[in-house]
DNA sequence: GAGTCAATGTCGCAG
DNA sequence: CTGCGACGTTGACTC
């Protein structure tokens, strides 16, 4: 990896056309290839970036870019699409590589599929009765999360970690396709998350979808086997 | 702008719980108190961050990690949520600090608002004799990117740059809403990108919407005034 | 490769 | 501040 701060005007052009002013950033050249262009605020995204594979070429500036003080110019080039980023380099102040290496990767924990899980276990909180089916029910458009059955018919469960409008949505496309099919129908529809918008809630009653709000830490609780005295 | 290359190993507990084992990689920490964590592949998203508001603090490491050859814990703490990121630090190799200076931010050109501009002034791309009557119309659920009318009645437009299933949901449910209102009934739905996915077009046609690709390319090549001959 | 869905999404705007 | 939609979304996974 190479670290080069510089004072440096950036020009992307591809899906769209976007230009950073001249100013000091960082640039990090990825050994893939690829390069970021960071300031020294903001969050995790760069200002503007090439993703690998791409390549670089350094090239002399246009005469009268060099009257503007340019003194090199980096033409980045993605292999596969029209992506180009340009950054004309007025001054570098610091420039050092080192080499990092593979990393090992990130290892996750804790998400959307721990949640399907944890409910598909504690399957009664959809409905008292309620047996599982399966996770991941897989239909025509796509898997439903859960497919429960209980003595008033199925159930689907749409489970997101945050509730919104999109997630009714998907649940009615399911609902209406799952409701043709005589081997499954009646279907009724859960939409469960930790957090439910209250547009998605009206969305989802308006439909005749129950709404079901979970409690991550007091599933995992019962998950692990600790009884709960009350 | 703090650049630092050090043997690490990073421990994230908040929304999820992720770790990275010990690896060389580096720590960008910004003058905004944030951190990123990136090694030396993989696009431009970092392994591990902290996004500002954030206070890092500097700890001995417990006899334990000591042990393990841990010689600095940086402690990351978000100041709004319960996000802690955890820098077991076990080898700094460069640390290098620059001033940056405030960023004069980024010029983006040709998004869709563009596009939307494009559209009404072409608005008889949507229909013949198709006359605007105003761009983001507002509706109770939110604007409606173009609404028009011709003779047959009123058009709501909806615009994507990729024309996916939910554009054509949302669209629906503008139609839903719009219907009932008599001043503009009938209504019928436009779905207009540069590009439309086989499954919203097929979506979109079940319902009566008509779909309509745009060249972005052309349609700006008309609006600098510069004709077309045939 | 195309389609689908999640994301520690992030970002920006309007109400 | 919250809701809501766009994003050069990116990324992971399935078919």
């Amino acid at each position: 990896m190479r670290l080069v701060i510089a004072r440096c005007a950036v020009d992307y052009s591809g899906r769209l056309s976007a230009h950073l002013p001249l100013a000091t950033r960082l640039l990090m050249l990825k050994n893939d290839g690829s390069i970021l262009v960071h300031s020294d605020s903001g969050s995790y995204k760069p200002l503007n970036w090439m993703n690998p594979p791409c390549t670089i070429v350094v090239e002399e500036p246009s005469t009268e870019a060099a009257e503007f003080g340019v003194i090199e110019v980096w033409r980045v080039q993605q292999k596969k699409t029209e992506d180009v980023l340009k950054v004309s380099i007025h001054e570098i102040i610091a420039d050092v590589a080192h080499e990092l290496g593979e990393d090992p990767g990130l290892i996750k924990d804790g998400v959307e599929a721990h949640l399907q899980v944890l409910l598909a276990e504690q399957i009664e909180l959809v409905s008292e009765d309620a047996k599982l089916v399966r996770r991941e029910y897989m239909t025509a458009i796509g898997p439903v999360d859960i497919l429960a059955r209980d003595s008033a018919g199925s159930i689907a469960v749409e489970l997101k970690r945050r509730g919104d409008i999109d997630g009714v949505e998907q649940l009615t496309r399911y609902l209406e396709l799952m409701n043709r099919d005589p081997l499954l129908a009646p279907v009724r529809g859960v939409f469960a998350a930790q957090e439910i918008k209250p547009q998605a809630r009206k969305l989802a009653e308006d439909r005749g979808i129950a709404c079901l709000v979970l409690d991550y830490d007091e599933m995992r609780g019962v998950d692990n086997g600790v009884p709960r005295l009350f």
